[in-house]
DNA sequence: TATATGCGAAACCGATCGGCTGCGCAAATT
DNA sequence: AATTTGCGCAGCCGATCGGTTTCGCATATA
């Protein structure tokens, strides 16, 4: 099994996920909400995710309560820093990118 | 078929090449040096990562350089940013997010 | 011209993915 | 005590993944 942090976001469901979570902890059920799957097919997620060691549980009587752990995000940009090491002038971080996508706004 | 820059980075070998890439523009044969599969294999991977708009090719006679379209990077750093952005302005607003979730307890 | 080389497309195959249903368990509610 | 609710696990299944081999085609080279 590979579970990595790559993998556990090529899931477009999981990156929902994550994003949901990311502004506030929330149940398995809770999530489901929000999606067309099951809720056996969110935990399926929640597991994944957590095997990546991308959530952390907080358990509040029967309920489970998952939120983000954003620090384990930072492998991705480390990852991205290698093309941004390569190419010194191409790759700029992302204030710089959003300032230039606001403008190409018409 | 799916297809995004998401599932595309999923793949280690798919980011190995990305990385030897992104040094400088290269044959299938000379990438498949750097592995150990056959060169349809990575043939097949290049054409996935064509398919998601990070490479270029230059065909110079019979042989095709591979270069990396770096600005299809950025994407990455844009979806990341929605977790900056809910870190850095989200934290305070966490206290009421759960103040409320606990008296909706009841 | 005949042969070697660089390449992609197609067919095949075992492994994995991501849904589903059907459990069982523990906590809450009645 | 009995029922409802929240949850995870296990098994099933069709689709996709990522490797392979085989092949055809175009471009060099002998």
């Amino acid at each position: 099994m590979r579970r990595d942090i790559f993998q556990a976001i090529a899931d477009p469901t999981r990156r929902a996920i994550l994003v949901l979570i990311a502004v506030q902890a929330m149940t398995p059920n809770a999530i489901a909400e929000h999606f067309d799957i099951t809720r056996q097919s969110i935990s399926r997620h929640l597991r994944i995710l957590s095997e990546c060691d991308l959530l952390a549980q907080k358990q509040e009587g029967r309920e489970i309560y998952y939120e983000l752990k954003i620090d384990k995000m930072k492998e991705i940009d480390i990852w991205l820093d290698q093309f941004r090491k390569i190419t010194e002038e191409g790759f700029q971080r992302l204030d710089h990118v959003l300032f230039t996508l606001k403008n190409k706004k018409k």
